[in-house]
RNA sequence: UCCCCGGUAGCUCAAUGGUAGAGUAACCGGCUGUUAACCGGUGUGUUGGAGGUUCGAGUCCUCCCCGGGGAGCCA
C-alpha cells in the first residue's frame, strides 16, 4: 500500500500501510504499547503487542523519547477504543531519529506561560492549536483569494520597499537602500490606487509593517493584509463589498475547518450568524451608543477599545461605523459632500476584536490633495505619482484593508493574533 | 512614551524576615486496551542582576535587566 496520511487512513481499513511522522505521546500497558504517531495531517494511535514484533523492536518502542521521528507499518483496524476511530497494528517500527530528553515542552499536560511559548515557538508549532490556527488561517487565505479571483479582480502585488509613508503619521521600519534611506511599507493602498485605474479591480494580499510600539493582544510589527481597491466605487459599493467578504471567508472556514475550529474549542454558533447586512452605523450614532452605554466619550475623537467594545455590544455580528471626522482620519479620505466635518471612511468592528476592516472613499479631487498634503506636513515630492492619478482620468474610487491574523484570531477565538502567525514579530521579540 | 502586573527546579506554582517545597515533565521498574493512562522508585536550584537594611533576605528598600497586559496609534 505504501505510505499513506493519517487524514485518510480510513480508506485503508484493513491494509497494510506506512506511516510517517512524530511521536506525539506514548503510554504503555505492560505487553502492549500505544504510540501516538502525529504526520501533519492529524495524529493515529498504533499498537504494538509483545508478541506481534520481534523482541527488539518491542524493547525500542518502550524507549522511544517524544518528538522522534518515526515510521511505522502496519495494519490499518477500526478500532471504537482508538482516538480517531482508527489504529495501526504495528509491524515494523523504525526510529529514524530519536529525540534528545527532556522535549522542552509538555503541552498535554501543562499549562505553558506566553512569554516561554513564545520562546519555544519553533517547536510549539507541533501542538495541537498551534497547528490547528496555523491550519485555518491557510484556509481563510486561501477563501480570501477565492472571493476576489471569483470577482474578477486582478491580484497585484505592490512594493514592500518604499521611498515614503502611506500615511505620513505611523512609524515605519528604515532600511538601507544603496546610498538612500527606504522604508518597509505600511500598506499597499496607494499603489492599489493607481492599479484599479490600470485594472479596474484589483487586490493585494501580503505583508505590513508597523514600528508602532504598540503591546496588545491586537498588534503585531508584522502583519498580513488584503487590500481591494475598485474604480468607480463609492463608499455604499465598498462596504456592500466588505459585508459581502466577511461572509464569506467566514462561512468557508465553517465548512473547511470544522476539525480545527473543535480542536480549538470554539463555539461556531456565533460564527454561523455571520450573513448580511451588517449593522451600518454612522459615527454620530455611534457616539450616542457609546454614551448610552455609559462610557466614556470625546466630543470628534476616534474610538478606542472600551469605545468599540460598547459599539459591537452583546451582538454576534460585525458593526460598520462610516463617515468619521476628517481630524481623526487619514489625508487621502473623500470628505463627506453632505458635511464637511466628515469623510466618507468604514470601520468593521469585529465582537471581540474590535477593527478588523478600514477603508473608504478615495480623495479624487487634485486641489483638494494637494491641499491636504500641505496640511499634513507631507513631502510633496514623494507624492507626485500618487497626484498624477487625480490629473489624468481621476474617478471616484474605494477600497479597504482587512488585517488577516485579526481576522483568523477571530474566527478561531484565539485571544492574541499572536499565536495567529507562525512566527510572530511584536515590539519586544523577534525570536525565533 | 505612560500606567498596571510579573520573574523561585525543564515547566506551572508555593514558601509569616528564620533549614527553598509541591505537582508535573524526565529517567528506571510494573501492568495485554491505554485515552492528559495508572502504580512504585530516582534527581533537580546563581530564587532575573547589582547594591543596601538586618544576627539572618526568595520575602523589606534603591537602581537596573527581561517579559506580560493595557493606553496612545492602528489592521
Amino acid at each position: 500500500m505504501g505510505v499513506v496520511y493519517v487524514n485518510e487512513l480510513k480508506q485503508h481499513a484493513g491494509k497494510t500501510v506506512t506511516v510517517r511522522g512524530w511521536l506525539f505521546n506514548k503510554r504503555s500497558a505492560g505487553k502492549l504499547h500505544f504510540l501516538q504517531i502525529r504526520d501533519g495531517s492529524g495524529v493515529v494511535q498504533c499498537v504494538i503487542g509483545k508478541k506481534d514484533v520481534d523482541e527488539k523492536t518491542f524493547e525500542a518502542a518502550g524507549h522511544v523519547t517524544q518528538e522522534s521521528s518515526v515510521v511505522v507499518e502496519g495494519e490499518v483496524r477500526l478500532d471504537e477504543r482508538a482516538p480517531g476511530g482508527a489504529e495501526i497494528s504495528v509491524k515494523k517500527l523504525e526510529v529514524h531519529s530519536l529525540a534528545a530528553q527532556p522535549y522542552p515542552i509538555a503541552i498535554q499536560t501543562h499549562e505553558h506561560g506566553v512569554d516561554f511559548l513564545m520562546e519555544q515557538r519553533h517547536l510549539w508549532l507541533r501542538g495541537p492549536k498551534s497547528a490547528a490556527t496555523l491550519r485555518v488561517r491557510a484556509r481563510v487565505a486561501q477563501s480570501i483569494r477565492d472571493f476576489f479571483n471569483g470577482k474578477g479582480f486582478i491580484l497585484c502585488d505592490p512594493p514592500i520597499l518604499t521611498p515614503a509613508a502611506c500615511e505620513g503619521t505611523t512609524t515605519l521600519f528604515n532600511v538601507e537602500y544603496f546610498e538612500e534611506k527606504a522604508y518597509l511599507t505600511q500598506s499597499g493602498q496607494l499603489y492599489m490606487e493607481a492599479a484599479a485605474m490600470a485594472l479596474g479591480k484589483v487586490y493585494s494580499f501580503g505583508p505590513t509593517f508597523r514600528a508602532e510600539k504598540s503591546k496588545t493582544r491586537r498588534h503585531l510589527t508584522e502583519f498580513w493584509m488584503v487590500e481591494p481597491e475598485v474604480a468607480w466605487a463609492t463608499l455604499d459599493d465598498i462596504m456592500s463589498l466588505a459585508e459581502e467578504f466577511v461572509c464569506f471567508v467566514v462561512q468557508r472556514a465553517l465548512e473547511t475547518c470544522k476539525e480545527e475550529l473543535k480542536v480549538l474549542e470554539r463555539d461556531t454558533k456565533p460564527l454561523e450568524k455571520i450573513v448580511p447586512p451588517f449593522a451600518r452605523l454612522s459615527y454620530d450614532d455611534a457616539c450616542k451608543k457609546v454614551k448610552a452605554a455609559g462610557v466614556e466619550m470625546k466630543d470628534e475623537d476616534d474610538f478606542g477599545t472600551p469605545q468599540e467594545m460598547a459599539i459591537v455590544g452583546d451582538s454576534d455580528k460585525p458593526v460598520m461605523v462610516h463617515r468619521y471626522p476628517t481630524a481623526v482620519k487619514a489625508f487621502y479620505m473623500k470628505r463627506d459632500p453632505q458635511n464637511e466635518q466628515r469623510v466618507l471612511c468604514v470601520d468593521v468592528l469585529a465582537p471581540g476584536i474590535g477593527e478588523i476592516i478600514g477603508g473608504g472613499q478615495r480623495a479624487d479631487d487634485l486641489k483638494y490633495l494637494e491641499d491636504q498634503i500641505v496640511a499634513n506636513k507631507l513631502p510633496r515630492s514623494a507624492f507626485e505619482w500618487y497626484l498624477d492619478l487625480r490629473k489624468y482620468g481621476s474617478v471616484p474610487h474605494s477600497g479597504f484593508g482587512l488585517g488577516l491574523e485579526r481576522t483568523v484570531a477571530w474566527i478561531c477565538g484565539n485571544e492574541h493574533v499572536r499565536e495567529c502567525i507562525p512566527f510572530p514579530r511584536t515590539i519586544y521579540r523577534i525570536y525565533p
